[in-house]
Parts: structure tokens; sequence; C-alpha cells
DNA sequence: CAGTGGACTTGATAAATGTCAAGCGTGAGA
DNA sequence: TCTCACGCTTGACATTTATCAAGTCCACTG
């Protein structure tokens, strides 16, 4: 591993709070790669060897039953994937292949289980980043099983917006067959329903989304906070060591 | 809390490997308490000032949205929830009532995370746990997003039927109008889609589940360990301390 | 013992969603 | 520059799923 990588590495908050001591034993075996673009690199079923930490790029994890697939989640730099099994040392339940070019940090599960025993910190890091999936992936059932596929494109598309600072026009961050499969529905009717949000404040034109009219717009979305995040900030003061009180 | 719950609480495998003094440190704001039936004991977005741990009885799990709600989870003892809620201090994302007079331990949210710093034993069985519910509720969206109603009823029903032992029949753990919400249908259309099944080997009389051609019915659910369990036995050597191996 | 409410079922109908086939547009590579 | 592949769109149609309205059955209760 180069040093430049490193040291990038020590900083994120996964492991900002370990001791010198088990960070290097921890990172001993830990190596820093480039994917291609497309590149499945874990197939569901397998045994997770690596804790995978992206650094750069992006990446998709997907379900498979049958001939039949479907997008779980997209990650994004710096994001985990494949944590719980890891932890469990368990077959993976989702695939993972890059949807770009991609640096990602493997880190053995030998490793980290490891770390987790011997330092504090770090084992806090990780079943908080851990909670966080899970919290996300239950989002993500509610909102399947809460919404049609219009509200969920809707709300979707707001909460993106929100995401990027509040603005009213943004640039997806996806293609939309890989949308239509994260919001559960056919790239047709994805398709056909944002002509339909067209009559509700909504416009998409090729990657350009705009909200033309937020309030009608939020009136189908709901946007809500349980399902649509935030995620108060993890890791805040009551999980914490306790400093400012006394 | 009575000695006996005390005694009963120590085996069990949340708790098992603490060491006595974190065990005691850790049970001194604990309390178990008996619900009646019907009871909503957890709203969703409250605070999670406790990690609640099933001991008898039976909980739902929901969600709601609007006037939606759907059953997200049925917890049986020995069960755990909102764990994720406590452990990152952040507000439930589901709520929980009893579905029948339940005896629940209440163990506060600050004990636990104190625990979790204190006690590496705890600290592993705590992310095993939520490595475990995270897995479920990824099964359930898989379910969701990869199966049709009729399959997901198959393959509840055919599970459900190893579970009690790989038995031809036997009684539904739940109402219908619950494994319905549960599934992400109607009771209605359960009701149609368990008559049109009766051609593909299922027979549901009443709670009364048999199972009259199990290669038929398999034939529409598919059962996937990926997706219906089970997950391998949770803490196996890989992921404890190493005993057999030198 | 009758009454009441709730779970479950059934049928008719509507709405949502998927499938198939075709055509458009654009970007990568020959 | 041409061509091909692929993502996206559109239309017609099929299938799945939900909704609404009765009606049955059963358990509980006054």
């Amino acid at each position: 591993m180069r040093p430049t990588d490193l040291a990038e590495i020590r900083r994120l908050s996964l492991f900002r709070d370990m001791s010198q001591q088990c960070y290097e034993q921890l990172t001993r075996g830990v190596y820093v790669q480039h994917f291609p673009e497309s590149l499945t690199m874990i197939r569901q079923g397998e045994p997770a060897d690596f804790l995978h930490i992206l650094l750069d790029g992006q990446v998709e994890l997907f379900a498979s039953w049958g001939d039949r697939e479907t997008t779980m989640s997209v990650i994004k730099p710096i994001g985990t994937f494949i944590l719980a099994a890891t932890i469990r040392d368990a077959p993976c339940l989702m695939s993972a292949r890059t949807l770009e070019r991609s640096r990602i940090m493997l880190l053995p599960s030998a490793n980290l289980r490891q770390a987790f025993r011997d330092d504090r910190g770090f084992a806090h890091a990780i079943v908080d980043e851990l909670a966080g999936c899970y919290r996300a992936v239950v989002r993500h059932a509610k909102g399947m099983k809460l919404r049609n596929s219009r509200e969920r494109i809707a709300s979707y598309l707001m909460r993106q917006a929100q995401l990027a600072g509040d603005v009213r026009s943004y640039q997806l961050p996806v293609e939309k067959r890989l949308l239509a499969s994260y919001l559960g529905m056919t790239a047709e009717n994805l398709s056909r329903a944002l002509r339909g949000l067209e009559e509700d404040g909504l416009k998409v034109d090729g990657t350009r989304v705009i909200i033309t009219d937020p309030i009608k717009l939020m009136k189908i979305a709901k946007l809500d906070m349980l399902m649509d995040g935030p995620d108060p900030s993890p890791t805040t003061e009551a999980a914490s060591l306790p400093k400012a009180t006394a």
C-alpha cells in the first residue's frame, strides 16, 4: 500500500479513533486497488473475505434470484460494503459491481475481527457504521412497501435535490435504468411516470432534473425523516466518550 | 428485577460472554416487564431509550407513512428490537406493538453503550446480533423486490414448514391479515392467492397449513439460502476466540 | 342467548405495473 | 464518417394487485 493511501485511510472515521498499534496491525494485510468499470467484484453467496471500502468511484450492490435482478443500493465514497457478512463470516447476500472505475480498499475479514476485539474506538466505529447500514435498508424496505412507484420517484428525486444543497436543478447521479431497478420498477414505467410527474412540478430532461414546483411535488413525495433521511449525524455526543459534561 | 429473571438473562447469548463486573453494572438499570396484548410500546420517530429484549410472547415491528401501515417483522423469543436506534442514539424507524401478552426486558441505552465500551464479549455479541438483523432486512427487501406475491407466499409457507422441522403440516404462527401485511399485499389478495396455490401443492384451511406436494410448491417458492435463510449459525469458530486451532 | 365486532372470504371492478415490440438518439469504435 | 450497440421512450396489451362492497363465520360479551 502506498504511504499516501495509508495517510488518507487513517483519517477515515472508521479508523480515526484507533490506537496506533492496532491501526498498524489492522492495515498490515490491507491493500488498495483500482477496478475497471462494470466489473463484478463480489457475487452473492460467496464468502466475505474482505471488508470493502470505496475510496473513489461508484459501486452498485444488487441481488438476484433466478433470472431476476434488482439494485439494492449504490455506494459512493467514502462507503463500506459487505460489512455484515464480514462480521458474521457468512456468505454475502448481495453482489457488487463497479459503475465506474473505482478505487477500493480491501481489509481482510480476519484483521477486522481482530481489531474489533482489540480496539474500542474501532469497535465503536464498526457498530456505528453497521447500524447506519441497517437503517438504510430499513428505509429502503419501507419505501418499497409503503409507497407506490410514482411516490418513490418523487421522493427519491426530491431527496437528491436536498442532498445537492436544496437545489432546484441537478444532474441524475445514475442511469435511469439503474434508478428504475433501485426504485423497484421497470425502466419503461419510470419513463412513463416521469412524464406523468410533469403535471406535479417535476421535469426531467435527459439526466437533468428540474423541480419546477417544489410545493406541488412535495405533496406526492411527502419526504419523511424516518424513510428518506437524513439520519441524525452518526456518533454524536451521547454515543461517544463523555467530555463536555464534566 | 427478580433474581430468577437475572439468572435467566445471564444465559442469553448476548450476555453469556460478559465479565461478571460488567454484567452487574449493565443490569443495574435493567428491568423486566409484562405488556398486555395489542399494546404499542414504541412509536416510530421516538428516541430509543431502551434496547428491548423479548423473553416471552410475540411482538410486531411495523412502519407507517401517512395513513398507510406495513408489518416489517415479527419478533419471537429470544429476540431483540431497536438495537440500531439504541446504538446510534437515533429515533426509531419502526413502531412496535405486542401481538400477545409479552414479557420484555428493557435495557437502558446508556448502559448498553457503556457495556459495549467496557466488555469485548458483549461488544462482539452486539455486533453479531446487529449483523443478523441487517441480514434479515436485506432478505426481506430482496423478497419484496424479486418475487411476486404468489412467490412470496409460497416461499414463506415452505420456509415455515422447514423451521417447524421439515413438516408437511403446521399451524400458521400469525393471523392472515398480519401475514398479508408482512408479505406486502392486501388480505384479500392473500386469500385469493392461497386459493390459487391449491393447484400447486398447498392447502390452507383456517390456520392449518398443509403442503400436499412439496416438489410442486418448491417450483414456485424456489427457496434460497440467501433470501430465505437460514443464516450460518451466528458467532461460529472463525468469529470467536480461536481455541481448537491452537 | 342474542348481539356485536373483527377476521376472513368472495366477486366485481379499477388501478398499477409489467411485457413485448418498435423506434429514436447518441456515443464508442471500426 | 459510418455503423452498431445500447439506453431511453412510446404504444398496445397482459398481468398483477388494490379497492370496494357484501356476506360468512366465529369468538367474545352484555
